[in-house]
DNA sequence: GCGATTTTGTGAAGGCGTTCACAAGCCGAT
DNA sequence: ATCGGCTTGTGAACGCCTTCACAAAATCGC
């Protein structure tokens, strides 16, 4: 019903200045977001030994119908063959290109609380090419800590942190009343893509991606269809389509 | 740049049957998303006693233009007095009936690892309404765990919980190759709106919600923007608008 | 080699959401 | 009571994304 896929604010469509035979073309926002999905489906399938998938299994897999997959994948260019279908290493490496994962990117995490601690621990950052350069936090009293095999450092060593270990990306997993201030550091520091978890909206200059994870956002999202489902069954009842109460 | 609304997909449009005098018109997916923000930001000014606010202060705190707040607020009708603004007390009730917060809710968390400890210890959802009914896994050794005031209890007993308890969302903090098992039992024991953490795709019939969170896709989209971000600066450079290397 | 079959890649069409711009409406001052 | 200023609500235009449908291309069998 409500379909799986994640999003992207359309408002800023990707652009690429197409220069000489540079980038293809711009790659859509939305595109962005399931070429990562499909990447993982197409992983799993090289792990099993599948060399070759079509269109159709690998849309099926991954959720999405075919012509859309399709169009996805035309973006990075022509990988297919027809009548065969892709071959499952050849894309896996594409897409990897296409989405700037060839060379694993490192990430700060900050705010040393329960979700960020679970961030700290979770394998799939890892596994699929981010590695997490540092956990900071706050408070004095967490510093030295050792989680996952790393020792938590204090907020004020972050611009030290991201030069020598060329963070890329900064991961905000703090109280909302503390978000902005660390997302004022991140800027500050040269971080120009950040993840926020806390429920608060950022402000960052224009050349800086936010992107957010709002996890009360989403169970109120799941709560209108929850309630829009129960309308209609009962105007439907009302309607005498139904036995009637 | 990149912006901090979430999205759904739009592939499902919500559907309201526009019987008689029943709901006022379909609410656009990426609307109900935004309404879920503009109420946090609502709730911290009602808090803050503020007692009116403009489409364009309201906007600007919660990172949209105000065209575009007016026009997802007007899908829930007319409250707001022009040359005035919205009451702010008035605005988050409606919101809050709009999205069917009304009662709150019944969770159930499924997978109690890393990160369904720490979303079990997350004030976020009883704050905004959401009750953690259950915290249940598969792996008999953590039953009777307590955990935030609950006691771990096994997945079967899933199908008794969510009727005792009234359950009407399920979320999944599993590993990936559980997830599809989790799912289907709590589709057999009729919830029918699921938060997914794992990185699988789950197949479930269409009367059934599901939203995904997938955290290493939301930096894989950052990783390519920030791919984006550098190509641009070098293309540049080559063209010869920069200093050259 | 050639035709049948399969599957890709992509113009074109359609749908949905965002943005624009302004009429309608409310308040307060005079 | 009327006027001026401010803010909402919304039709219309625009743009992006999805879906459709088919030509192009590759393999297989004969």
């Amino acid at each position: 019903m409500c379909g799986q896929e994640p999003m992207t604010d359309p408002s800023d469509a990707a652009i690429v200045p197409a220069d000489g035979r540079g980038e293809r073309r711009s790659i859509p926002d939305a595109t962005v977001a399931r070429l990562a999905v499909y990447l993982r489906v197409l992983t799993a399938l090289a792990e099993q030994g599948t060399v070759t998938v079509s269109s159709e299994e690998l849309a099926s897999a991954a959720g999405v119908n075919s012509a859309k997959l399709r169009k996805d994948l035309s973006y990075l260019g022509s990988y297919g063959v027809r009548g065969v279908g892709y071959d499952v290493a050849l894309l896996v490496e594409r897409i990897a290109r296409g989405l700037g994962l060839t060379r694993g990117r490192a990430v700060a995490l900050i705010g040393i609380g329960n979700l960020g601690h679970a961030l700290a621990g979770y394998g799939g950052f890892a596994s699929r090419g981010f590695r997490i350069a540092a956990l900071l936090d706050a408070d004095a009293s967490r510093v030295g800590e050792l989680i996952a095999g790393l020792s938590v450092r204090h907020i004020d060593d972050l611009a030290e942190i991201v030069r020598t270990e060329q963070v890329s990306i900064g991961v905000i997993a703090t109280p909302a009343q503390a978000a902005q201030d660390v997302c004022d550091r991140l800027v500050a520091a040269g971080v120009t893509s950040i993840l926020n978890f806390a429920p608060a909206v950022l402000v960052v200059p224009e050349y800086v991606d936010v992107r957010k994870v709002d996890l009360a956002v989403e169970l109120q999202i799941l709560s209108f269809h929850e309630q829009r489902k129960s309308l209609r069954t009962r105007s439907r009842r009302r309607a005498g389509l139904e036995e009637v109460g």
